[in-house]
DNA sequence: TTGCTCCTCACGTCACGTGAGGTGGC
DNA sequence: TTGCTCCTCACGTCACGTGAGGTGGC
């Protein structure tokens, strides 16, 4: 006495695995998943077999896994997986990377950014990842060299205890304008946003710049700022 | 004397920022950035209040924010600003926490399963993804208090140092494997599969399951099969 | 004249969602 | 006969990428 062979229409098989009708019609549409048979009324019936493949297929697809390697994966005798599941852990954990330094900014916004016009925090975003693009990149003279170097002769001054406005620091922060000027657009807002930039978020560790050493700068400026005045 | 006003071609725009060309078509095309001008020969032309207006596009759009979601903050008196970050800051955390999961999920599997063949390996995910799913939602009675009771029952007999292979303790498995099949296939193979995500990937804790009650929940249902078996 | 940049369609990507209009089985 | 499920197109989503074929400025 042989037991019927169980049997699924799309809509159950949907259900019993918390999918959808129409993505069961996508992966038939890309060859990955072809029910057993249709019905007279052309209605398609699955089988144990394609039930198992599909859970295979979804629980790799919850991994992040796209389809297109899926499919590879269930077809070439699923000697790659290893090697997909490395790859792919790869990406998880450099996405988790960045997402975190985004949350560690977003956090500092929201926390330090109240009182600030809307406007200006925008700015301060902008320059942020600006000057992330710049440092990271970018030539030697201009590049993070050249800031490491300024960074160590604002360090000179500060550990001196010179204050902000002595003539010589006035001059290294003429030169870290010029610097900021090439590659922010050139005004005094931006030299302000700078100064939202250290207190919201200030970057960990940018070319040696460390959190003193930022507000340091921040004071150079604003007194360079008023002798320009004069 | 007055300064002339500096402005940029669309692909100097691109450079400067980052992004590229198509891109500052797509965004036209949505409304987002429109050039101040066109030039004779019907080229855009984009001033420093464009470029700025960019800065803040990218800036929010490396946030991830959707570019919808940037058009009606920068147009509407900015407002908004800090509650579409608070609630972009919580879909950031959200997804962060999902790719831990998965990435401990991945660790485990790629750590534990190098002996294993592929299809356990699958089917090990799967049952894993099932089981979440399983316990996560469904009705009481099938759902997460059953499996609390009869995880208070287990325990019970481990804490009073049962073997696996007591009546008692069968009878409880027989039950848990009922359960099993109601949301797996009913086979040997998932029994195994089960085991295998015991071993492979621990859930960390699921309706009070840890991982000494899945392993003692392993025995007995290898003594059930033993029993069966007879 | 030769390159280079620019222009406007317009289809492709990814994994489906969402109707539109019609048919099949209880 | 009434619902419900099923069927097959086929366009929409999101943020662009990628040619295709043609024109403009140095």
């Amino acid at each position: 006495m042989t037991r019927p062979t169980p049997t699924w229409r799309i809509g159950e098989l949907a259900a019993a695995t918390g999918t959808t009708v129409r993505t069961l019609h996508h992966y038939e549409h890309l060859g990955l998943l072809e029910p057993a048979e249709r019905s007279e009324g052309n209605h398609r019936i699955y089988t144990e077999r394609d039930v198992q493949r599909l859970y295979r297929i979804r629980a790799l697809r919850e991994l992040g896994v796209p389809l297109a390697g899926i499919r590879t994966l269930l077809d070439s005798t699923s000697a790659t997986l290893p090697s997909v599941l490395s790859a792919h852990l790869q990406r998880v954990r450099d996405e988790r990377a960045r997402l975190k330094r985004l949350e560690a900014r977003l956090v500092a916004l929201g926390s330090h950014a109240d009182g600030a016009a809307p406007e200006a925090i925008l700015d301060a975003l902008a320059a942020m990842a600006r000057l992330e693009r710049h440092v990271a990149s970018g030539p030697p003279p201009t590049g993070e060299t050249r800031w490491r170097a300024l960074g160590d002769a604002f360090r000179a001054h500060l550990d001196a205890g010179d204050p902000p406005g002595a003539p010589a620091v006035l001059e290294l922060a003429r030169e870290a304008r010029r610097g900021i000027e090439s590659f922010a657009r050139a005004d005094r807002e931006v030299v302000e946003a700078l100064g939202v930039v250290r207190r919201v978020a200030p970057p960990a560790e940018l070319a040696g710049w460390d959190p003193p050493l930022f507000a340091y700068l921040d004071l150079a400026l604003a007194a360079l700022m008023e002798s320009d005045h004069e």
